[in-house]
DNA sequence: AATCATTTTTAGACAAGTCTAAAAATATTT
DNA sequence: AAATATTTTTAGACTTGTCTAAAAATGATT
C-alpha cells in the first residue's frame, strides 16, 4: 500500500468512525485537503482492491478489510505519540505532525515492539482510544465538559477535536489529561464555566467546554 | 527534499566516504538497484540544486551542501539503528530495514531529542560512526581482524559489510560488539584463524576475519 | 414535472521517478 | 590512428497521484 492509499484509508476510518454512514466524495477530499476529482479516483483504485466499498455519486465506506487496515495505521500513530510524549518529553501539541510521518513505517514487529516498550497503552497523549491489533478499541464512557453540573467534580479524559492551538493554550494554563476540574461557576446565559485545576482558577466559553472529555469522579 | 533525492544523496556519501573520488553513474546505479539512465536523470536533478557536482561523461561527487545533507540522513539511519537495539532489543541484523524507512522522516526536534534519549552515542550497533549535527564524524582507530598476529587479543569494534547474513552468522556465535578476541592461531596456507571469545573457541575463515574491525587492548 | 443548483465523475494534462531503446561520448584494442 | 567495445546520455513512454475544466448525475425548487 502506497502512502497516498493509507492516508484515504485513515481519513474513511475517521468519518465514519463510528456510525457506518456514506463518506461523500467532497467530505473525503476536504479532510484531505485534496480535490473530489481526486477522491473519486482513489476510492475508485481501493475500491477495486476490495478496501472501500463505493458506488458512484453515492459515497464510500471501508470494508472489514480496509477497516483492519485503517485500523492499523491509527494504531501506529498513537503509539507513536505515547513514545513522544512518554518517552522524548515532547508536549502533546507538537506530536501530532510527526506521528503522521511515523505512523506509515511498515514493519508488524516494530509496532508490536514499540506496544510492550510503551507498556501496551489504552490511549495516545490526548485521550484517544489506541486499537489493538485486531482493530479492537476500549470504549471509555466520556462526557463532555459542557455537559457538566455546576459544582460537579470530573476527570479530564481527553479533547474532542485536538487542533494544535487548543492543545497549546491548555497546556499552557497546565491542564492536561487526568486534571481534576471542579465547575464552581456555570453562566445559564452562555453556559460559560468558572471552573478549578490545582488550585488554579479559569474562565472557560462553551466552545472550550465542548471540547473536553470528562470522567465523573 | 524528496525520498528518491535523498536516498541519492546517501549513496553519494558511501560511495566516496573518505576519498574524494568521482562516483560513476554505473556505480551510482548499481548501488540503488536501478538503471544508469534512472541515476544520469537525479545527478542532473541535484546538480541544478547544487547538492552535487556532476560532470556528464565524468561522474559525480557531493557539494559541501549535498555533503551536510546526507551526513545527517545517515545521522538519522545510525540514531534509529541505535534505538532499535538499545531500546527496542532488536537483533543488529534487524534493524537496516526498518532504520531505511525511519532515516527519511522529516524533523530537527525529533532527531535531537532522541540523541539525547539514546545517550548521544558515537557509533551504531554495527559500530559505524553517527556524525554530529555539522556532519563530523569520530574517527575510531580500527584495524582488521585479518592483518592481527597471531596470539594478539583484541576488541571487536565494527563490521566493514554490515550483511545480514553474516550478522546474524555472528550472533548466533554470541560473537557482538565488546567481544574479546583472542587469535590463538593463524593458518600461513589461506590465513583461516582459531579464535577464543568468551571461553568459546571458533575457526573462521580469512573472509570473516577480514570482514571484522578490532582494536589492541 | 421541469428547471436550476450542486455534487460527482470523466477526460486530459502535469510532475516525479522510473524504464527501454537508441544515440553520443569515452575507453580500449589492434 | 582506426575500429570496436563500453559507458553514459537522450528521447520517449509508463505509473502514481494530483490538478482543471467539462460532462453527467443527483437533489432542490418552483
Amino acid at each position: 500500500m502506497t502512502r497516498a492509499e493509507e492516508n484515504y484509508l485513515k481519513a474513511l476510518y475517521h468519518l465514519s468512525d463510528h456510525d457506518d454512514t456514506l463518506v461523500s466524495t467532497t467530505e473525503l477530499a476536504e479532510r484531505l485537503e485534496t480535490k473530489p476529482s481526486s477522491a473519486t479516483d482513489m476510492l475508485q483504485k481501493l475500491h477495486d482492491k476490495s478496501l472501500v466499498a463505493y458506488t458512484k455519486y453515492k459515497g464510500a465506506k471501508l470494508s472489514a478489510e480496509g477497516r483492519q487496515k485503517a485500523s492499523q495505521i491509527v494504531r501506529k500513530h498513537r503509539l507513536w505519540e505515547v513514545f513522544l510524549v512518554n518517552k522524548l518529553a515532547f508536549g502533546w501539541e507538537e506530536v501530532h505532525e510527526i506521528a503522521e510521518q511515523l505512523e506509515h513505517i511498515k514493519s508488524p514487529e516494530l509496532v508490536e515492539r514499540l506496544d510492550q516498550y510503551l507498556g501496551c497503552p489504552t490511549t495516545d497523549p490526548h485521550g484517544d482510544p489506541i486499537p489493538d491489533q485486531k482493530g479492537q478499541v476500549v470504549t471509555v464512557y466520556k462526557s463532555l465538559l459542557s455537559d457538566q453540573p455546576k459544582e460537579s467534580s470530573v476527570i479530564l479524559m481527553g479533547i474532542k477535536d485536538s487542533d494544535t492551538n487548543f492543545l497549546t493554550y491548555l497546556s499552557q494554563k497546565n491542564i492536561k489529561l487526568g486534571s481534576c476540574i471542579t465547575i464552581l461557576d456555570k453562566e445559564p446565559f452562555d453556559q460559560s464555566m468558572t471552573i478549578e485545576i490545582d488550585g488554579q482558577m479559569h474562565f472557560i466559553s462553551k466552545t472550550i467546554s465542548n471540547n473536553i472529555y470528562v470522567q465523573a469522579l
